[in-house]
DNA sequence: TTGGCTATTGAAATCGATTTCAGTTGTTGC
DNA sequence: GCAACAACTGAAATCGATTTCAATAGCCAA
C-alpha cells in the first residue's frame, strides 16, 4: 500500500541499501547519488515504515510513563516535562494512566517486557519497590519520580521531602500554633514517610510534645483529605493548623471546613504540598511548597534517555531538587494566644 | 538477548508456527500441544516481540492524540477518555503536546505517514483544515474534537456550541443583563463562530442591539481572556456582564477585575464553557457549560478504534454532545434597574 | 600497463513474528 | 483393506527496513 524502501529504490535506480544509507545519512554515497534519491523521495512521498525500522534496530525510541491520574495537574505537569524532552530527542511518550489500580500498572509495565517501550517512568505508582527491583534486575531501563528506589541502577528524582516539610511545619509554628495537624498519604509511601519525619522533627526541634491524635491519612486524593479532615474534627484532639501532604488532600480539608463553618486562616491555617495551579485561586489562596514538577519530569526523561543510549556520563542515578515554600493567606494569619 | 518465538519452539519441541498459534488460541493447535507450549513460555518467561509483530500485521494498536496544552484540564480530562477507552481495547496512546505550535502539530501528523501510529486524534490543533483533509484523503485514519471539519470520512465529535452558548446568554438576560460583552477563542476556529453564534441569537431573539465595542477575543487561554478584560474595560462601551468561550480566558478576567477593583457578580457577571475543574474552587465559583470531555474522548476514541478494525456498524462518522449549563455564583445576581 | 588503494554500490542476511500451503497422521465409512 | 476426509503440524515466505560483506569502478603511482 504505502510505497517502501525497494520502491524508491527501483525509481531512483539504485539499491535499497543506497537509499537506506541516505535516509540515515551515511557519509558512504556520493553527492550525485544522494541526491537523485532524495528527489525521489520527495517525489514519491516516501515515509520509511516505523515498525521495520523497529525491528531492525531494535529499538522503539518511545518511553511510557505510569501515572495515577493524568487530570490531577501534579501528573500532567511532569508529563508534560517528560513529553518536551522526549520529543527534542525524537522519542515518543506512551501515556499509562493506572487509574489507582496496581493491575493496571503492572499491565503497562510489560510493555517494557514486550519492547514496545525502550524505557518506562513511573510517577509514585502502587507497585511495590520489588516489583521495580526485578525489573530492573532484567536489565529493563527504569526510572522513578518521587519516590526513592535503593537499586543504584534505577534513576530517581525528587525532591527534598523532609527539609521542606519540616520548613512547612516551622513556619506554622512561627505563625503561633502550637497544635499542628498532618495529613498523610499512602502510609507506606517514602514520601509520606518522609514528609511526616520532616513535621515531627520540626516539632522536635521547637518543644513540641507530638500528639498521634493529630495525624491522619489521606491517601493523597482530595475525597481522602476530606474524610481525614472530618475524623480530625470529630476527635477530642483540637488544633490549630493542618500540614497536608498534597494539595489535593488540602482542598479536601477546605471543603470540610466549608462544610463545618470553620475559617481559614482565622479558626485554621492550612499548608499543603504541590502548588498545583489551582491552589493560587483558592479562597484563601493555599500556602503550599511548589514541586519543581516539571523539572523533573524533564531531568528523569532526559537521564532515561541519555542511559538508552549509552550517554550517561557521570552515572549518577539519584537526583533530588530542592522545593520552597510558597506563603500564601491559607498560613498568612498570626495567632497571638497561647 | 530476550527469548524468540523460535527458542521456545525448541524447547517445546514444536515449530514456531504452532507457538505463535498458541499465542494467537488458534483453534488448530491440539490442546496437549497447546498446553506444552503455554508451559514453556511460561518458564522461559517468554514477551512476543512487539516491533516484529508490527510489523508483520502492519498495525501497531497505537493511536496518537494531539492536545495544544496538557496541562489544561480541558484538554487532560478527553485524553483521560482517550487512554480508558483505549486500554479497553488494548490499544496503546501517544501523548502529542504540540505547546501550540503548528510545526510541531505537523510533525506529530508524521506519526501517520510513517505508521508509527494505526489513528490520530486532533483536539482543535492549529493546523489548518486542508491539512487535516488531505491526511484523510491518502486514507489515514483521522478523529478531532471539538472541532467540524465537512469531510465525511472523518470522525468527529463535538458539543452543541450554538446552542448553549445561546442559553448562557440567555441565562444572563434573564438576570437582568442587557450589556453583555463576548470573549471569544481563535477567530477562526468553529468553536468560537459558533459560540458566537449562539450570543448573537440569544441577543437578537430578545431585541437588545448588538455592539461590536463588547467583542473581544483571548485565544482560548487565561492570559489572552484577561488581557481582552483590559481592553474592555478600556473602552467607552459600559457592560455588566461577559460570556467568555472558555474557561480559561474567564480566569483571566477574574485577574482582571481583582486589579482593577472590580466585583463578581456584583459589578460584573461571568459565565465560562469547559467545566474545568478549578472553577468551582474559585470565588465566586464561576458559572460555567459543562462540556462532557472525558466522554468526548471515550466516543471518540471508540469510534476510531472501531473504524480500524472494519466495526464502525453505522458508518456515522459526526457526534455531537449536548452541554449543560452549571449556574453558580459568578451569574447569580439579579440585577433589578434597567 | 599494472598493482594497490579508495570510494561507492549492491546482494543477501537479518530482526522476530505471522500465515500460507503442503504434508503427515489419524479416523471414519464402505 | 482402502479411499476419503478431518485434524494437526511444520517449512518457508513474508512484513520493510538496516548492515555486513563482497564486488566494482575510478584513480594514482611506479
Amino acid at each position: 500500500m504505502d510505497n517502501k524502501i525497494v520502491d524508491v529504490a527501483k525509481k531512483a535506480g539504485v539499491s535499497a541499501a543506497t537509499v537506506s544509507r541516505v535516509l540515515n545519512d551515511s557519509s558512504l554515497v556520493s553527492e550525485k547519488t544522494k541526491q537523485k534519491v532524495l528527489k525521489t523521495i520527495e517525489e514519491m512521498d516516501y515515509h520509511p515504515n516505523a515498525a521495520a525500522k523497529h525491528l531492525r534496530s531494535q529499538r522503539t525510541m518511545t518511553i511510557g510513563i505510569i501515572v495515577p491520574d493524568i487530570i490531577v495537574s501534579y501528573f500532567s505537569e511532569i508529563i508534560k516535562g517528560v513529553e518536551n524532552a522526549a520529543y527534542a530527542r525524537k522519542y515518543k511518550v506512551i501515556i499509562c494512566d493506572s487509574d489507582n489500580e496496581m493491575e493496571k500498572e503492572m499491565e503497562y509495565l510489560g510493555l517494557l517486557s514486550n519492547r514496545t517501550v525502550d524505557g518506562m517512568i513511573l510517577v509514585t505508582p502502587l507497585v511495590s519497590d520489588d516489583v521495580i527491583e526485578e525489573y530492573a534486575q532484567k536489565g529493563y531501563a527504569l526510572g522513578v519520580i518521587g519516590r526513592a528506589v535503593e537499586n543504584e541502577s534505577i534513576l530517581s528524582c525528587k525532591t527534598n521531602n523532609v527539609e521542606f516539610s519540616e520548613m512547612a511545619v516551622r513556619h506554622l509554628i512561627e505563625q503561633g500554633h502550637k497544635q499542628i495537624a498532618y495529613i498523610g498519604g499512602y502510609s507506606d509511601s517514602m514520601e509520606n514517610y518522609e514528609r511526616m519525619e520532616g513535621y515531627l522533627k520540626a516539632l522536635k526541634d521547637n518543644r513540641i510534645p507530638f500528639k498521634p491524635g493529630l495525624i491522619d491519612s489521606g491517601y493523597f486524593e482530595e475525597a481522602g483529605g476530606y474524610a481525614a479532615a472530618i475524623r480530625l474534627f470529630d476527635r477530642q484532639e483540637p488544633f490549630t493548623a493542618v500540614y497536608s501532604a498534597n494539595d489535593e488532600m488540602a482542598l479536601g480539608v477546605y471543603r470540610a471546613c466549608r462544610e463545618r463553618g470553620i475559617r481559614i486562616p482565622e479558626e485554621l491555617s492550612v499548608v499543603g504540598v504541590d502548588n498545583n495551579r489551582i491552589t493560587q485561586y483558592l479562597l484563601p489562596p493555599l500556602s503550599t511548597v511548589e514541586q519543581p514538577k516539571y523539572e523533573m519530569g524533564v531531568c528523569l526523561a532526559e537521564k532515561l534517555i541519555d542511559q538508552l543510549n549509552d550517554q550517561s556520563e557521570s552515572g549518577q542515578t539519584k537526583y533530588v531538587i530542592d522545593a520552597r515554600l510558597i506563603i500564601r493567606d491559607s498560613s498568612n494569619y498570626s495567632r497571638k494566644r497561647t
